[in-house]
DNA sequence: GTCTATAATCAGATAGAC
DNA sequence: GTCTATCTGATTATAGAC
């Protein structure tokens, strides 16, 4: 017996409302409250819309956690152009309380198709700003003691977990790792010698959004 | 109108039973396969039984939090007695590739109750860890360059996020990190001075289960 | 492309019998 | 303490009308 049902096409308009309601959903009340009702009930559709457009659920979830890759990958290869790219990536992570990561990693844990893209992201993401990093230190002549990606994993994962911290209102130590980190990247600043005419001796922090 | 539902007290066996079925469905398939049904069917119970224990699942999963909870501070509490505490942390951390730890604190995102339970315990564990690390430099004699706290979080963050990452097979740069971290440790191990006699070079690892 | 209609389960929760 | 019975509402998903 084949299945007579009809999926609507990648580029419709609707499919897209449909994914951006559902990311909002995510960060707000986590990937369990993405339901067919609670979306349609967002856009002022009949909630038999949602399988039209997708297969399951778990279709509509992964569409969601492309969109957001695809948003973060975007927003990174921007912040590595800049003069300091561990502190963006030190800021950028510190500033996203209301993260869908922590639910797709979690998720992940238990559903392969979900296991698969985040790995596919982070992957891709690590890649890319390892080589930017390398890049970078070699351009200012910096010769750091430990490895790009020694710098780079360690710099993201004390993010993280300060902003996982602030999330459930956890804060002990968190000033002196704050000021350790801080130290460091100054640190690595002042190393960096000026390419050019060499009389730039402050630079601006970057602004990461 | 008064509710005349009882409730089972908490030195239940049943609920005890109840309790670690849940502990193991929230390691093995997170916290949304909890439900009524998948626990008694573990158990051969009818499925009311969940409520007389717990007034809501909510509740059930709260349970799993302090049982969880006591089981690791616990354990942290041993391990901090090692001759290296840190490098205890390092291990444990990265030995919990099914941990509940990342169910749990995805969930505090979006439930107050569980936020609040979570909080109290990775609270409790970090001021004793801190004591604990501050009480062993102390006593061999290390001065080292960074508080306690930032030697702590530091170790924590990464062992963590290396284990998440191992999970979801995400393994670039975790060889060059697991390098630098291991570095890191021997040379605290050598910067301690024996206290008494002065006259054991070599120590051995401590073991971590 | 969106709807109505419907199937088939599953969920949490409560009351009351034994 | 555990059961039967029941309420009430949720869920994903499919078929077919318009």
């Amino acid at each position: 017996m084949v299945s007579t049902r009809r999926i609507g096409v990648a580029s419709s308009e609707t499919r897209a409302q449909l994914v951006e309601a559902a990311a909002e959903l995510v960060r707000n009340e986590g990937w369990a409250a993405v339901t067919a009702r609670r979306l349609t009930e967002k856009l002022g559709l009949k909630r038999q819309i949602v399988h039209y457009y997708f297969r399951t659920i778990e279709d509509l979830l992964i569409a969601v956690i492309r969109r957001d890759g695809e948003n973060l990958r975007a927003r990174i290869m921007q912040g590595m152009e800049s003069d300091e790219p561990l502190r963006v990536i030190w800021e950028m992570s510190r500033r996203a309380p209301k993260s869908a990561i922590l639910e797709f990693t979690a998720l992940a844990a238990h559903r392969k198709a979900v296991q698969i893209e985040v790995k596919r992201y982070m992957e891709e993401i690590r890649r890319f700003q390892t080589q930017a990093l390398t890049r970078h230190l070699e351009r200012r002549g910096i010769k750091p003691a430990v490895p790009p990606a020694v710098m780079l994993i360690g710099i993201m994962s004390i993010s993280q977990t300060l902003a996982v911290e602030a999330m459930l209102d956890v804060s002990e130590g968190h000033s002196e790792m704050v000021a350790f980190v801080e130290e460091m990247l100054r640190a690595l600043a002042r190393e960096a010698k000026v390419p050019a005419l060499g009389a730039k001796p402050e630079r601006k922090r970057p602004k990461v959004r």
